[in-house]
DNA sequence: GATGAATGAGCATTCATTCAT
DNA sequence: CATGAATGAATGCTCATTCAT
């Protein structure tokens, strides 16, 4: 039998807010259990210590967006069109998940994401490759290593999820549109006819 | 009396250190104390606690860009070229001070980066905002708000600097050329006429 | 109705083993139990808790001594040989029953063995008792209290029987012959006549 | 400047009462530190962690044995005499000090005192061995080897002092005396002229 | 100013035991 | 009877900070 994964759920959610509100830091396993309404011991009937715990969590989380982005593209119109839809998608997830998106942003930028370090779940890794890859060979967009422009695409559209976030007051005293941004970059990456 | 600055520099050269290896977890201050050769004791003549130590850390890191940066512009040259300056002294300065690129990068995303935060020292912040403003007066830049500009470039090299570092092998395996980004990013802000 | 014993045998056998490899620290109820091949909860069908386990271990584990020396002892023959014999089966036992072995040295030198302790199996304590008693009888050997004997000859062979083990590999080594202890155990309490 | 040690053998005291007491079970690091007066972290100051603890306790604790034992032997007297000093002083070292002499037993029967286990400390482990060396040189005892020896006579003496410990009551309620034991023990290895 | 031993609250983790299935 | 997920008190250990020297 299954052990049920709703008290996972639970658990990943409670670890996601407090990382969002403390940081890595401010995530003691205690509180994480308090939050999710579970023992501090059942914690460790999920996830092995707490590395493992956030590990599990970086996965999961990027099987998310893969869902949120990956699986509402459609190949089949341009890519012009599947590009600002990819990039809508994926800061509308970012905007409705904040915790998601500090999570993504803290544990990029810690000793976690070391070089050794291969997320279990690759799917959303694979499908931006493949994204970009199309759009190369449809002649979209320039003839770039596809690595290169996922990785441009992916943290341009990071940093600005960010911007929005920590600067959402500002931004809005100051009548700032972020809007262009995108374009900003599809006009960098477009292929020059 | 001024209190010797020396073992400041030491204690902050160890703590950008060790936050470079192990992240903000992985630096205690008795460890910070003993790679700085100083006693744990010491560090709380010069900073009021660890949080503070982290903020003045910060300091002391964006005066340090200031100087590589800001300071080697010359506004007398084109806005294109001063860009690209720009640009190459910044990445070169995060190349050249891992720790440094690592410790802006994690403190970004950190809870020590909260709404209130505000830098004691703007000199680097100022400076950037006059930069992309007096581009877009010279008419070389679009229009936009010299904040989403700033930040806009700033994050993409941030994100360069740091797709150079994490991804340095399989950059190299697969040969891939980052030259173009800056280019991109240009293509992406310079005034359409 | 009787619970079946099989599977309180592989419990005792699977805690045998854990204490006798890494202790009493080292034998979590979940350890028996997977070493056991069964669930946590059941080892409470067979025992209240732990510490009733660990007595129910003793006593099953002094019923199999009794087993192997007592019952192989012929009242019948001169009490010289009798000893000798006790002594070889005691220490062929040992030897063949490291974890038994090791248990015993535990538990006797843990606050287990409390003064308030009695073992409810007393077959093995009244038979040694009896044993030197003839022994004395018959005026084979000296007229000491037979307790003091008692305690004497099984500390001895105790001691030979962890000795014997713990130096193991010193004692071929050095070639050295443990073979004469006994003669010199018989030599101290033979009668003098 | 040297840490003064006076806290060490406070904790130690502390740690080889509650070994004596409780067992390595019922000797938490917080309980140590309450009883020795000094707080829970004062402990790692003076050792790495519990199993350094341990290892230094039984250290310390052979070399008292040393003191109380080797040192007052005179290797001027008659071996016999020598033995019987030898005897005396390490049983009544032992009554003196139930507490050192529990550790000892329950060190010897753990995992701790594994094959690999060196004492730092071999004073007590290399004069016994030339002391039974010299008895067999001079004559006094068979030509056994001396391990053997020690160890015979070693674990005679600890089981007799255990023995008067744990059975203490009951001794003294049947009017039994253990004073022949020694001889018993000198009849077994004496030299046979 | 500098030192580093001492502090003790706080943390990750374990494990004996329970109980709904 | 058997199961094993859940519990939460207890444990070993860390580390920011203090303060007597």
């Amino acid at each position: 039998m299954e052990i049920p994964q709703e008290k996972k759920k639970l658990i990943i959610g409670s670890a996601l807010e407090l990382i969002n509100c403390h940081g890595f830091h401010g995530c003691p396993m205690s509180q994480v259990a308090k939050n999710a309404g579970v023992a501090a011991g059942t914690i460790y009937t999920y996830f092995e210590n707490k590395e493992d715990m956030i590990y599990a969590i970086h996965d999961e989380v990027m099987d998310q967006i893969y869902e949120h982005v990956a699986l509402k593209d459609d190949p089949l119109r341009p890519f012009e069109e599947r590009f600002f839809t990819f990039w809508d998608n994926l800061l509308r997830f970012y905007e409705q998940n904040r915790a998601v998106q500090s999570f993504i942003d803290q544990f990029a930028s810690s000793p976690f994401n070391s070089d050794d370090f291969q997320s279990k779940s690759k799917k959303w890794f694979s499908w931006t490759s493949e994204f970009f890859k199309s759009g190369i060979e449809e002649g979209a967009i320039k003839d770039m290593n596809p690595v290169i422009l996922k990785v441009l695409v992916n943290e341009s559209a990071n940093s600005l999820a960010k911007v929005k976030k920590n600067y959402a007051n500002k931004l809005s005293k100051n009548h700032i549109d972020l809007s262009p941004i995108p374009y900003m970059i599809w006009d960098g990456i477009k292929a020059v006819n």
